[in-house]
DNA sequence: CTTGATATATGCATTCTGCATACATATAAA
DNA sequence: TTTATATGTATGCAGAATGCATATATCAAG
């Protein structure tokens, strides 16, 4: 009975916490929910093609081209020639950058007014338990990257992630 | 540093579990992530008129009524006439109902399998700290229904929801 | 050099959405 | 009652984002 409520509960805050994230994230990068992640997803590994971030996006391939386009003709994304030719690296302009790091900041914020109420205590409790929700819900490497498509890695460092702590116990 | 990973690991199990729940729901009543959502809504409110219906779902008037002519003419919601004639009162046909309960099972496995590896114990904890997160969020009224949009009523009694609490304690 | 795989790009259709508007009904004022 | 305003619903239209199928270029293996 009270997992029941605890499941409902959890729900409702990942659907209200998801709502105010993708509303705030959305307006700082227009085109779409994807857009501020791929900015976010760019700036961690710059230089990766197209085909990889669809993936960390989890959109088609020919989705992906088209937002690739629409941030770059905003000037936020450049290609440029990777030695496979075939493929092109995907970089942040300067004003990408930028982009990306106010998108981030938003992010923050939004978790940080969440997180107010809480004592310092009750936020490290909380850390443990989300560490553990989120290694169970980890499947994968492609899974990984996409779980973390919106995270500031400067917050979260890799070898403390709980994602990646997941993929690397496989 | 350690209140941003905190805000940070939130964040991404957010993400990650609301994009499970999304992917859930929308194959079980096509036309979009709002259809469940409606679905759900109109379940614990049956005979409520089209335009409440679009507050909770924070979608637009004209995007609801199309909504609700897709659901129509998949036979799961009916428009009954309401002693306001200018208002509908929308209604779950039989087969809307069975796919409600379809919607919010599939939603709830999702939550359990992500809740499985937490003790009893840390189960409640996690119910104390979700509660006071979602009592933070609500916003009045409208806001306290958009957050619900796919809450299961029978596992959350009303008179202890914390969105429904911070409603009234305004 | 040929064959098959990979990466990107594009034509086309579909889905979902919002804005502006039209229409019907209700409510209040004169 | 009549008129004016507000409310609830529906529709025409356009735009954004996406996927499928396909075309093109490049790589890798034989």
């Amino acid at each position: 009975m009270t997992g029941d409520r605890t499941a409902n509960l959890l729900g409702a805050l990942a659907l209200a916490l998801t709502d105010r994230l993708i509303e705030e994230t959305e307006t700082r990068a227009k085109h779409g929910a994807a857009a501020p992640a791929a900015l976010v997803s760019i700036g961690v590994a710059p230089g990766e093609p197209i085909d990889r971030l669809a993936r960390t996006l989890a959109l088609s391939h020919s989705a992906t081209v088209r937002l690739i386009d629409r941030l770059a003709a905003d000037g936020l994304v450049a290609r440029r020639s990777l030695p496979d030719g075939r493929a092109v690296g995907l970089h942040l302009t300067r004003t990408g950058a930028a982009r990306r790091k106010a998108i981030l900041e938003g992010r923050r914020r939004i978790l940080d007014e969440a997180l107010a109420p809480l004592s310092a205590k009750q936020q490290d409790s909380l850390t443990t338990l989300v560490e553990t929700l989120l290694g169970r819900i980890t499947s994968g490497r492609q899974s990984a990257d996409h779980i973390c498509r919106l995270c500031d890695e400067d917050a979260c460092p890799q070898d403390s992630c709980p994602v990646e702590c997941a993929v690397s116990a496989e």
